[in-house]
RNA sequence: GCAGGUGUGGCGGAAUGGCAGACGCAGCAGACUCAAAAUCUGCCGUAGGCAACUACAUGUGGGUUCAAGUCCCACCACCUGCACCA
């Protein structure tokens, strides 16, 4: 016993096997059903994989393993995401052109994904940063931009001072740059953005068609936040002039006090003259504009502001004059930039009034409004027409149609979601195609041009005056307008990481065509990626995006799904051995390759499924990788005991449950479970000390997707047809997966006393004289109640 | 505040309303060994008992049911995401 095989040598020696035989590659086309399986292609860092990245990829690779088996044309493709800041700032450090330092981190990375043994299709590997790969991505960009769904625009922006670089919304999450986790500052800017709020809609109807887990669900549709409201116009007095507000409560209008407006809030300086207290809006601008988006959303703090002592407004509904505030509660990128404040129904509203000592009006019945806003349901009160409405929809209603009638009010929908920031004054990314020309200007590079490639540059460094390294080179700079042929000025940026993320799983149906991004007919053969698994911290980032692109693909003819991913599953995080996340600084992180060398890729695998939840968040164990192994030993040493007790079906019924239980739990992606059906086979074959060859191949196929490399080295052992990789998956016999003779449990009042034996077809009668026999001594009471459920149990019931 | 989720041994975790704790780790005992490691075998929720057994146990408190970790109500704690979003 204890017989070790050489994991170095058997895996090196399976991995080449399969590269000869080429039996990873996919088809584009064929009788066979069609599977594509996708993980999140990685960001080839300096660092090398992290086990996040093989528990990531190991989930869909046992998917796909298995559906190559039952007979699918699997695609189960990997490439790298490699434009992107952290090869630029090293590049800025070390002075070596990122082109180099990304080459070389590819190279790594995929002599380390080999090294796992991973089933990926290495024919269709690609690579965002190649100029044949990222002609597309500008042809895309191209494509919106004729469509009207790139538009420049002078803004507050989130900027991250440390990077030097504007960054979306959705990479700005918490008020922390995404790379570099420094605070990020508001800014005005002109920046380029992408169209994606018109595609809101869109994105939130496109979810109910797609197979995602709920919470990926529910965090796309927060992230979205569509909210629907009126807007309303407020006049202003004396003046020809009036204020757009945004509201959800329009209903609410007669208890508005005052109003409020962001800080930036252009109508201030239009009407800067007329404000006898300037300075002090003046100043109160500078103090909300030195705050970081942290400071000025995170903290619950005081409300502050300054009223506008010169202008006031009118309440459209009662023609009530009312002062206007500016304060930072309100944000300029959300509605109009202005509320309409009902202190008594809108707890920040009520905080303001409390300080500035506004009057508080209740228009809805119920609460205490001197203690708090009441923000509940109830009787219209103090409304005019509005009064004795009880409910909120009909008074909304009303209050709609008396707005639209006067023309002063109309429905309107907003969403928390902006729209996408998309260029980056940074080198290492695709150009933006577009031509500034003074005559013309803005112009899209022409597609006969593309790729506009990436020029080679020296100096990496972001310029201080906040233009991308591009903006130094004159030849890259200076150019002809294509529409009118005089001198024109390319566009510098570059676009966001995010860029060639949100289309790869497309260009893998067809790698390598230059005329297209990919074939239409590949296209349609592949499309919809039945199976996408990735981590959760990509819902509101790569996942909208590619689903935005993707829908706009399809809007424009070139791709027949309207959304990209079938099924949507993700990983739990793996922590630490102290439980905490993985970071270099707590000196925590484990390294994948030390665990291939030292236990094997087979073992790393198995362990990183068997450890937990696969969704949920686990501690790594050193001691559970040990027994992983030990597992894999154990069944190395199978084919020694193939046929030893000649005749021997003890094992039958536990084969067949086997195959069921490990079928159906990958489906679920209940790796652990499944793994610890094989283990407790495993211990029935130790204990039975035999076990059939036909038993051993349908065991060993099981197993195949979790560990390929032993599985093959077993399979050769035993004289197993071709390779075990493509051998079919087993079937179960459902007749045999249900034992004749079953042991059932006797409760007395639903407490445990006693089991018994019984037939799993026994009539009810028998069950319970048996049952009543087994537990003779404890019937003492008059049984009320006597009852079997066929296969679970007996309960008598006494009194 | 809003949304989603989680709570089970010393640990990671199993349980279509039907014998709670599968499987693995750790621990304990034994075998092998001069010895250790490795390996193999057995035990392993808590309390009481030599034992067979008994009582108590799935965050807390109620409820439904012959039967609840599982379903319902209330609460507590923690995690994740969003957040002065009008």
């Amino acid at each position: 016993m204890g017989k070790y095989y050489d994991h170095e040598q058997v895996e090196k020696k399976w991995q080449a096997r399969w590269e000869e035989a080429g039996i990873f590659k996919a088809e584009d086309g064929g009788d066979k059903p069609k599977f594509y399986g996708l993980v999140e292609f990685p960001y080839p860092s300096g660092a090398g994989m992290h086990v996040g990245h093989i528990k990531a990829y190991s989930s869909i690779d046992v998917i796909s393993r298995k559906r190559r088996m039952q007979g699918y044309n699997v695609l189960f493709p990997m490439g790298f995401d490699s434009f992107g800041l952290p090869a630029e700032n090293y590049a800025i450090k070390t002075g070596t052109h990122p082109a180099v330092i990304t080459r070389k981190n590819i190279e790594h990375f995929t002599d380390q994904l080999k090294a796992v043994g991973f089933s990926f299709d290495w024919d269709r590997n690609l690579a965002t940063s190649d100029p044949d790969y990222y002609k597309w991505t500008q042809w895309i960009f191209l494509k919106l931009f004729e469509k009207g769904l790139v538009f420049r625009a002078n803004t507050l922006v989130n900027y991250c001072p440390h990077c030097k670089v504007v960054l979306s919304n959705e990479d700005s999450q918490g008020g922390k740059c995404d790379v570099c986790h420094s605070d990020v500052v508001q800014k005005e800017k002109s920046v380029w953005y992408l169209r994606i709020t018109d595609y809101a809609d869109k994105l939130l109807e496109g979810l109910d068609t797609v197979d995602f887990p709920e919470n990926v669900k529910q965090q796309e549709v927060n992230w979205i936040g569509r909210s629907e409201g009126a807007f309303v116009d407020f006049k202003l007095k004396d003046i020809d002039e009036k204020l757009e507000i945004y509201t959800t409560r329009c209903d609410t209008l007669f208890g508005v006090t005052f109003m409020v407006m962001a800080p930036e809030h252009p109508l201030i300086d239009k009407y800067k003259d007329r404000l006898s207290n300037f300075d002090e809006v003046e100043k109160y601008r500078e103090e909300c504009a030195k705050k970081t988006e942290f400071e000025r959303t995170q903290l619950v703090k005081e409300k502050t502001g300054v009223k506008l002592s010169g202008i006031s407004a009118i309440n459209p509904v009662d023609g009530k004059e009312i002062p206007i505030f500016i304060a930072d509660y309100v944000m300029m990128g959300y509605g109009t930039g202005a509320i309409m404040a009902v202190p008594a129904h809108d707890q920040r509203d009520w905080e303001f009034a409390k300080k500035f000592g506004a009057d508080i009006i209740p228009v809805i019945e119920g609460g205490n409004i001197e203690e708090e806003a009441y923000s509940g349901d109830g009787n219209m009160i103090n409304s005019g027409f509005l009064n004795g409405l009880t409910n909120k929809k009909d008074s909304i209603a009303k209050m709609l149609e008396y707005l639209e009638d006067k023309g002063i009010g109309k429905k309107g929908v907003q969403y928390k979601m902006k729209d996408w920031a998309f260029n980056r004054q940074r080198y290492w990314g695709e150009p933006i195609p577009l031509i500034h020309c003074e005559k013309c200007g803005v112009v899209g590079v022409p597609y006969e041009e593309l790729p506009l490639t990436l020029p080679d540059v020296k100096n990496f460094e972001p310029g201080e005056d906040g233009n991308s390294p591009l903006a130094k080179i004159d030849s890259f700079v200076n150019c002809k307008c294509p529409k009118c042929g005089g001198a024109a000025k390319r566009e510098t940026d570059t676009m966001p990481q995010w860029a060639g993320s949100s289309w790869y799983f497309l260009r893998f149906c067809d790698p390598k065509n230059d005329k297209a991004l990919a074939d239409e007919a590949k296209l349609k053969y592949w499309m919809p990626v039945d199976w996408y698994n990735g981590g959760m911290e990509h819902v509101t980032r790569h996942l909208i995006y590619s689903r935005f692109w993707h829908r706009f693909l399809y809007d424009i003819g070139v791709v027949n799904t309207p959304e990209p991913y079938a099924k949507r599953s993700y990983q739990g995080l793996i922590l630490g051995p102290d439980g905490e996340k993985m970071s270099k600084s707590k000196g925590n992180v484990v390294d994948p390759m030390d665990i291939v060398q030292q236990y094997g890729a087979d073992t790393l695998k198995l362990y990183v499924l068997f450890m937990g939840d696969y969704g949920a968040a686990t501690p790594w164990s050193e001691n559970g990788v040990k027994g992983c192994k030990r597992f894999i030993d154990r069944f190395a040493t199978l084919a020694d005991i193939v046929d030893k007790k000649p005749g021997d079906t003890s094992l039958e019924s536990s084969l067949h449950k086997m195959i069921k239980k490990v079928s159906e739990d990958i489906e679920q992606m209940k790796f652990n479970t499944a793994i610890a059906a094989m283990m407790s086979f495993m211990n029935e074959v130790s204990a039975n000390g035999s076990i059939t060859k036909d038993e051993l191949a349908v065991f060993i196929k099981l197993l195949s997707p979790f560990a390929p490399h032993i599985c093959e080295e077993l399979w050769e052992q035993i004289g197993g047809e071709g390779l075990v990789s493509c051998a079919k998956w087993p079937e179960f016999d459902p007749a045999k997966t249900v034992d004749q003779t079953i042991e059932i449990a006797v409760q007395i009042n639903g407490k445990l006393r006693a089991t018994i034996e019984i037939d799993k077809d026994e009539s009810k009668d028998g069950a319970i004289a048996k049952a009543k026999e087994a537990i003779s001594d404890k019937l003492t009471g008059n049984v009320v109640k006597e009852i079997y459920v066929p296969g679970k149990i007996v309960n008598i019931v006494m009194k």
